[in-house]
DNA sequence: TCCTACGATGGACACAATCCAAGTCAATAC
DNA sequence: GTATTGACTTGGATTGTGTCCATCGTAGGA
């Protein structure tokens, strides 16, 4: 995750010990963090950081098109630090869980000029919804 | 959306003032509306109906599989009543604006095994992101 | 018409996210 | 190394969205 740290440093981000946090606590692989989430890890390295920060520098990293921003269905906003590979969402509707998925080629093609409206799209979010296993273990 | 209520009272469904005027205010196609737009215009045909029941019907109807709710972005939810006719969604990065679209068989295939995690599918959501030709028009 | 369980009410509460004014500090220039 | 400055950070207040709960009202059956 370092060379993240060189990304923004190269677009002239200021680099501060909160920034360097934020983007610490973000590394990895099937990491989908709520902005609290990521203060409570971000305050464990750095006590003093401000929840504001936070929300800030998460708004920089998806502005900047290093972290997606993950909707979710009645819970805070998910940021997942894995933007540059392409890949989907399976989602638990009982507990939220998230995994990424990679499906095999089968992504929905552009829509078609009749569909669009006059949009101009520029990205495609597929999510699939189900129950996990320890979800189904508990409650049927 | 007569047949809405119809459906409701067959389920035994207690039919009330309240719960009649959220059914209608959810009335049409290419509807998404905020609980609190709900609750705006429900308002306007019932001006005692409150906040609580609004969010109670909406829960009731989506758990009845008549409205769907839809996930967005740092905004609140939206509840979608064309919930039998399987469609996607295209949203406006800029303002919000949601289209249903219906691509032709392009649906993507279900998830193979080996990318399933132990869950169980029951959904695809499909959501294209883009900017509506308003929001190009006035910011280049 | 009366009963009663289900539904509605609204004020308090909880959580997510943003705003703001004041203080701090990274990067640049000297 | 020091001074400077504007971008960054802070934390408390505020907004927005949604839920809880005790109490009241009423739809629909007897």
């Amino acid at each position: 995750m370092s060379d993240l740290l060189e990304r923004l440093r190269a677009r002239g981000w200021r680099m501060t010990a909160q920034r360097r946090v934020v983007a610490e606590v973000l590394a990895g692989e099937h990491v989908h963090l709520a902005a609290d989430e990521v203060l409570e890890r971000a305050s464990a390295l750095l006590p003093e950081i401000s929840r504001t920060t936070v929300y800030n520098t998460l708004g920089e990293l998806v502005a900047l098109g290093e972290v997606t921003e993950v909707s979710t269905i009645g819970r805070a906003k998910l940021y997942d630090p894995n933007a540059h590979r392409p890949h989907h969402h399976l989602v638990c509707t009982d507990c939220g869980t998230i995994r990424d998925v990679h499906p095999d080629g089968d992504l929905p093609a552009g829509l078609p000029e009749s569909e669009r409206f006059g949009f101009t799209v520029h990205a495609v979010e597929v999510t699939f919804r189900g129950r996990c296993a320890d979800c189904r273990a508990l409650s049927g």
